[in-house]
DNA sequence: TAAATTTTTTAGGCTTATCTAAAATATATT
DNA sequence: AATATATTTTAGATAAGCCTAAAAAATTTA
């Protein structure tokens, strides 16, 4: 019963997982293209071989979507990219914005054993060192309520930092820079209608950050 | 100056410089082509790339030699492969039957900085599960005097266990079922000389050994 | 040393995953 | 609705890594 993919295809399927996950509606092919770096006929070719393993649907010039098979695959994929970065940042003191690319090797490795017993090591960890839920091993994920972007507060409002919806070293490390990471506590000072910045109080003291920062950083209040 | 190979080609590399350590002498094709289970006409191939990338030296008919930087190579394979024995071991509780398959995948990952700091992790390990030693940053390798087979232990010797010339599982499973691992200390009772079988006396009481086990023992004299 | 055998290489094919260029289809514009 | 534009698919090529079958070279045997 176990599916034996090659890492492009199990990247193929994670990130039509992820658009999936953002438009709710079918990927098209030249939208998957782009975030796999490739060209639309490349695209094409791997989208019927992955349709004839059952994996997603495809319709010609109608684009795919995942079935029940592929979600589950994707799940796993994702499950094992989230538990070795938090192993790598958790054991082997990697910093949030490193790891990513290490993991996304690690996460191909073929052994359910070793996901299980990693994720036993790292104690069950619910979110990632970005503040992603880890699917567990039935592919349940914590699905957390209320949520917000940071830009999104009003006010005098507190809020403490979940998550970064946006995992690019250059983010991570401006972040880094600036003393916030999964945890901090922030208040919001101040709300620039002109050009949508804002000013937090941190521990750290008051900081200004950019509508293209504080829109990547998701918080929760408190 | 880093060099980009594929899992195969880092393959093949572990596996003449393993057949070379053996016989001290050129890999020829076949061999090669046994040790890899596959056929000759595609070793001739994949030796020719390893050559135009200066991995090894081959001339037609003869057989191939690693220059250094191929043996460098395998020795920064061989140093992930026996890291990642030992993680699984002694992080993550697996037998040391079930860690060769899932290290020969993880060995493959690339990323010096996270070879450095799993070998930092796990405290600078000198040896792996099975009594191989890891080499280091530099590819130095511990090398261990006084060793022998325990097949060639005279009677009433008394010596400790510290490695397998083995790895097989079947036959790690045979030796967990007989209580012998690595530290295992034994004392020669008796050497029948018409199957080269012994009797070796443990804690756990008296156990007699085929040759076939006790010649794939790595001891040391106490 | 000449013949028989074994080893190794060459030649030609296959699959995966990519590409470019051209054709087909769908969408937007007038 | 007809045309222009954008998207998607098809066709054909390439490279890595494997295969089989046949040819070439080396080694063994008589």
């Amino acid at each position: 019963m176990e599916e034996l993919l090659t890492q492009s295809e199990e990247n193929y399927i994670k990130a039509i997982f992820s658009l999936q996950e953002q438009t709710n509606a079918p990927v098209s092919t030249n939208d998957l293209a782009e975030r796999m770096e490739t060209k639309a006929s490349s695209v094409t070719d791997m989208v019927k071989r992955l349709s004839e393993k059952s994996l997603l649907l495809y319709k010609k010039y109608k684009g795919c979507e995942l079935t029940e098979k592929g979600n589950r695959t994707a799940l796993k994929t994702i499950r094992k990219h989230r538990l070795w970065e938090t192993f790598l940042v958790e054991k082997l003191k990697f910093g949030w914005d490193e790891v990513h690319d290490i993991a996304e090797q690690l996460e191909h490795i073929k052994s359910v054993k070793l996901t299980d017993q990693l994720d036993a090591f790292l104690d069950y960890p619910k979110f990632d060192p970005h503040g992603d839920a880890i699917p567990d091993k039935d592919g349940e994920i914590v699905r957390r309520e209320q949520s917000c972007k940071l830009a999104d507060l009003d006010l005098d409002t507190e809020a403490v930092v979940i998550g970064v919806a946006d995992g690019s070293p250059s983010f991570l490390r401006y972040l880094d820079k600036h003393q916030i990471t999964l945890g901090t506590k922030l208040l919001i000072k101040e709300k620039f209608e002109f050009d949508d910045s804002i000013e937090v109080a941190l521990n750290s003291g008051i900081l200004s950050l950019s509508a293209a920062a504080s829109s990547k950083i998701t918080v929760q209040l408190i």
